[in-house]
Parts: structure tokens; sequence; C-alpha cells
DNA sequence: TCACGGAATATTTTT
DNA sequence: TATTCCGTGA
């Protein structure tokens, strides 16, 4: 028997034994929230609720996994079998299932963010738009674009004119662009992230009986970070839920820092509207960090306008002040770190222990230059994933059309690759192996200027040897690899490190029996970003590193000491964040989820002065978010 | 039409 | 840092 009551506080407790009807837990940082979520699988598995008609949706692969593995050791291995995983497996999963009723076929494609922008890059070249003109948005800026609008449920035009007002001129451009990617998805059987949800909220929608037939499945339905949620998952978990209305949601207004992605605070501010009769929790007590860290960070939220009021207490006793370190200039700013960091080593944290905040990638450039030259040990996370890498989406490419032999993206790629074959080359060859019935039977019949004749016989061999039927993953992955070497030693330099990324992919082949479900896990569940054999290049994967990260990476993480760098007005909160009322907003919570970070100690760096190249201006003043913090809760430092 | 080199440029990114 | 875009010569 487990006894919640000695492993819970009062409202944890409270928020675990809560049965059925509509639930809002406001978990405050570092309150326990996976902890609350954990106890209420267990307790409902534990009471004999079936583990299939419970539904956890997260975010991550890795909260998802987290949880059900701490469940099912606090209770046993039926929590396993808890339904769910994230939103966009889950939704896969149905449209698998379902595919057919909304006009795709069930062998559909996964392409991640890179294949959507190289998609819409190809078909701006195609349509001969924006031609050479420098003002023209970049491929990564359209994705964005189109994407918003997607999870903001905003027609195209509301987006270029409320956040890329310098974009108008090209409007109708980029609404041909928008349609032409559209039709090409549905045509070749593709579908990016956000199909994913649109086409399962779609389902849902339009489809009655099969909403009732779904919904009937779960029983009670959780989901974690709800502060996160967009419009469309909003929407999914209403129609999942709707009638039954045991659902739970978990989360911190506070924390919602995804707006970019169309995350809706007001999903969470307005859920109890949404489903009336709910109960409210709060978890107010923090387990993380000392309290005059809280101090401050209950101050710099107090700034926000909206907001549920809560105020977090801890009983860690001790700690000091948190710091404002203001610097001349950002090489001091990395210095003081330097010496810092030191300083800290001396007492005994360690490497590991520490971490640096920032709100831009490139904000750490100048530190890491620092850090390097002093020999000290680190890893920036969200940086560099296994699964962009080109060489493994080559290889997965010849896997992919296999998979969907209308996979255009794939073709592309895979064609490419040969030898004098460019972008007019590829798309000539791709036309015509669909003429030829598609697939790579079509590309048999493809007839070739004798100048490629023989790279594309290569081609050819290679897949009429690869057969799914009778082979393995991995056997099928080995003969593609070997066909891609010489090709890899050709195009890449550091070919050696590469070679053994392909190495690790096919290891992880081994897992899979069945092709499809290895493509979809390598889309929207790919393994971790630091890949062994990555970094592990003789010396010992020492855990004693380091961290640098930007704040979004950070989220729910937590070190002895945290440094948030570049708190100068103008990088942070960014310029171009100022004249919106709402993105200063999210500025701050940002500004909050950095700072909640820390257990013992929390500096803010400030850089004496920056020019600012996009408007001119010379940037002096600390953040605003911390200019009208009291002494008391914040110390000031001058380091010139 | 392709391949390559150099210059310019940059929010944040769970899927 | 690393990615993207453009111009050049083959």
């Amino acid at each position: 028997m487990i006894d919640y009551k000695k492993h819970l506080n009062t409202s944890q407790y409270e928020a675990v034994k809560f049965d059925k009807g509509p639930l809002l837990v406001i978990a405050g940082a570092g309150s326990g929230k996976t902890r609350t979520l954990t106890y209420r699988v267990a307790r409902l598995v534990d009471e004999g609720v079936p583990p299939k008609s419970i539904l956890l949706l997260t975010f991550t692969r890795k909260a998802s996994h987290e949880m059900l593995q701490r469940a099912s050791n606090l209770l046993d291995d039926r929590c396993e079998n808890v339904s769910g995983g994230t939103f966009h497996s889950f939704a896969n999963t149905m449209l698998r299932r379902y595919a057919g009723y909304l006009g795709y076929n069930s062998s559909f494609t996964i392409i991640d963010r890179a294949d959507m922008e190289n998609l819409i890059a190809t078909l701006k070249k195609e349509m001969r738009l924006g031609e050479k003109d420098r003002s023209f948005p970049k491929k990564n800026t359209m994705a964005s674009l189109f994407s918003r609008s997607i999870n903001k449920v905003k027609p195209l035009e509301d987006i270029i004119y409320d956040d890329y007002p310098h974009f108008t001129t090209h409007m109708d451009a980029l609404g041909q662009l928008y349609a032409a990617y559209d039709t090409h998805k549905n045509r070749h059987n593709l579908m990016d992230y956000d199909d994913l949800l649109v086409n399962f909220h779609r389902l849902l929608k339009e489809f009655p009986d099969i909403r009732q037939e779904i919904a009937s499945t779960f029983k009670f339905v959780m989901v974690d970070e709800y502060q996160d949620t967009n419009q469309i998952q909003a929407d999914i978990i209403y129609l999942l839920s709707g009638e039954h209305g045991n659902i739970m949601v978990v989360g911190d207004d506070s924390q919602s820092i995804y707006a970019f992605r169309g995350a809706e605070i007001r999903n969470i501010l307005s859920f109890p509207d949404c489903f009336p009769g709910t109960t409210v929790i709060r978890l107010e007590e923090n387990y993380r960090s000392v309290q005059p860290i809280l101090h401050l960070t209950n101050q710099i939220i107090d700034q926000a306008a909206y907001k549920y009021t809560k105020t977090l207490f801890s009983r860690k006793k001790g700690g000091s002040c948190p710091c404002l370190m203001r610097t001349s200039d950002e090489n001091s700013q990395s210095r003081f770190i330097v010496d810092k960091i030191r300083d800290l080593s001396l007492q005994g944290v360690r490497l590991n222990r520490i971490a640096v905040l920032f709100r831009a990638g490139f904000h750490s450039f100048d530190l890491e230059i620092e850090l390097g030259r002093e020999g000290i040990p680190f890893v920036k996370v969200g940086g560099f994933k296994f699964m962009d890498s080109a060489h493994i989406k080559d290889v997965l490419a010849h896997l992919k059309v296999i998979h969907n032999p209308d996979d255009s993206i794939s073709w592309y790629r895979i064609l490419l690759l040969l030898e004098k074959v460019g972008p007019k080359g590829a798309a000539q060859m791709f036309n015509d192996l669909q003429k030829k019935g598609g697939g790579y039977q079509g590309l048999a019949q493809v007839k070739l200027r004798p100048a490629l004749a023989g790279s594309v016989e290569r081609l050819k061999s290679l897949f009429s040897v690869l057969t799914p039927e009778t082979m393995t993953i991995a056997a099928l992955g080995e003969r593609i690899v070997d066909y891609y070497l010489p090709i890899l030693k050709n195009r890449f330099d550091d070919h050696p490190r590469r070679e053994r990324d392909l190495e690790q992919l096919l290891s992880i082949m081994e897992r899979y029996g069945d092709l499809e479900a290895f493509l979809t896990d390598m889309a929207i569940e790919p393994p971790s970003a630091s890949i062994e054999g990555t970094f592990s290049t003789g010396e010992s994967i020492d855990e004693s590193r380091l961290t640098l990260s930007t704040i979004h990476s950070a989220k729910g993480l937590e070190w002895h000491t945290v440094f948030i760098i570049w708190t100068l007005d103008g990088r942070f909160p960014a310029m171009r964040s100022l004249h919106k009322e709402d993105e200063i907003e999210e500025e701050l919570r940002l500004m909050y989820v950095a700072a909640t970070r820390a257990e013992e100690n929390l500096f803010f760096v400030c850089p004496g002065q920056a020019y600012d190249r996009a408007t001119g201006l010379i940037l002096n003043r600390p953040s605003r978010f911390l200019e009208h913090i009291p002494e008391d809760a914040l110390d000031i430092r001058y380091t010139f």
C-alpha cells in the first residue's frame, strides 16, 4: 500500500485524491508537479482503473517516460500501460488508424521542421517568387509564419499584419506559397508537425462517431504543462473529455513561455470557464530554492498583469541574496563568470551543478571562447541535434521512400546526392519517376542522359536489393549505409565522425521490427541530442561540465548556482518585444523561469553597454524587470 | 545547370 | 558559431 498522506503535502494530497470532474492544478516552480501527477496515476491504477483508459498527455517524450516510470516504481508495471505520450505521438497513433477518413493514406510521412523549410524553399524557387529580393523572408521565417498561422488559428494575412508588418509587400506571394505548400503535402502524403494536430482535431470534429469511439476509451484525461497548449490542443482536450468531464490539467501560468509557437496562456487562465465546476488547487510550497531566491522571484512575477495569484514559499533555510552584477562590457561579463566558477569549484561546487542561462543562442559566444581559453569544460544544450545532421537525414530518406513512395522530399534529397544532379535535375527525374508509376519501380524505368547513367545505376541497384518484406530494418539500413559511404566521404571532411553516427543509427534500428514505427519515432520521438559517439571521442563522458543553455531549454531543470547573462534592457527584454504588451509579459515570465532554476545562488549579469544594430541605440540600463526590485531582495554590485 | 567559396546575418523551439 | 544566400567559373 502506498502511504499517500506521508509522501505528499496537503495540496498535493488533495490533487492526488481528487476523483471525478474537472480539476486545475496550478503548480508553482519547483512545487512537485511531476510528483503529483505520478501519484495520481498510481492511485487510479491502484484503485482498479484500467491503465489503458487513463490518458496522460505531455509535451515531451521525456516527461511522459519519467512519469510512467516513477508511477511504476511506486506501484507496479501496470502503470507502463497508461495511454498517451506526447500530443503529437498520440495524434499520430490515431491518424494512422483513421487516415482514410481525411483523404490521407495511413502510410503518410511525417516531415520535420527542416523538411518543411526545404520544401517551402523549393516551391519558392519553382514558382519564381521573390527572386533576388533581399527583403523577401528567409525560408526559416516563412516556416515560422505558416506554422504560426496554423497554431494561432489565424489567417496568414493577420499574422503578417500583426507580427510581420515589414512583409506586407510580399503578402500575395506568401499566400500563394502557403497554398502550394499545403497542396503539395496533400498530394504526396506528407504531414508536418502541425498537421498531426490539425488533422487529429478535424477527425474529432468532423466525425462525431469516431470522436465518440475514441473519447469513450479514455475515462480519465490528464494534461501536463497546460500553460503551453495552443488553441488546437485545448480543443482536442475538450472534444476528448467534454462529455465525462474527468479532466485534470496541471501547469503554471507564470511559466508560459511559448506564445511564439502558438501557446495560449488563456487556456489555463480560462480553464474554469471552459469546464464549469472546476476545482482549483494551488501548489505553493517550493522544494527547490532558498527563501531569498523565492523572495526575489515572487517580486519579479508580481509585475505580471494577468495571472493566478500565488506566493511561493520555501522551508529551505539560509542562502544569500541574489545579486545583479554590472560589468563594463561583454568580455568582462564572461570573465566575471569564469572567476566566479573558479571560486565555486574551490568551495566544492561541481561544474554540473552550475548553469549559465541566456535569452538567445548567440548570447553565449563570447563566454564560450573565454571558457575554452580557461579550459573549463561545458555543454551547450539545445544546439545541435543528432536527427538534424545531414548524413542521418540522407540515410533516412532512402528508408522513407520505401515506406511512402510518394514522399517527394525524400526523393529530392536522395537524387540531389548524385553527382551532377542539382535542383533542376532532381525535379526532372522525380517527375519522370512519378509518371512511370512512382516509387523505385518508377525510378527503374526513368531514361537518363548518359552522363548521369553511372551514378543512377548504383542507386537503382541499391533499391533492387532492398526488400522490406524479407529484410529487417537494420539490414535495410546496412545496405543503404554501404551505398552511402562513398557519397559521405566525398562530401564531408569530417566523415569519420559522421560514420560513427551512422553506426549509432544502425544500432537504433536493431530495436525496431516495424519500418513505420521506426520512421515515426525518428520524426517525433527522436533519440536525445547527445547521442554517445558524438561527444565521447576518447575522453570519458564526464558529467562534470558546466551547462550553457537558452532559458527555453532550461525549463523544468535546476542547478545549485545559476547565472543569467545579458540582463540588459534591450537584450532581455529583447528590443523587438518592447512595443507589444503581451510580448513584454512573456519576456517577464521568461525571466521568472530563468530565476526559479536556482537552488542556492543566483546571479544576474549585465554588461555596461552594448550597441543594438537594429535600432542604432546604445543599451546601458539593466533589465526593466530588475530595476524596481527593492534593495533587500536584490544586491547590486559593480566590477569596473 | 552545377559546384564551390566568401560574405552577411542572427530570438526563443518540447513536436 | 553556423547557416544561408549570391556570384563566379566550368
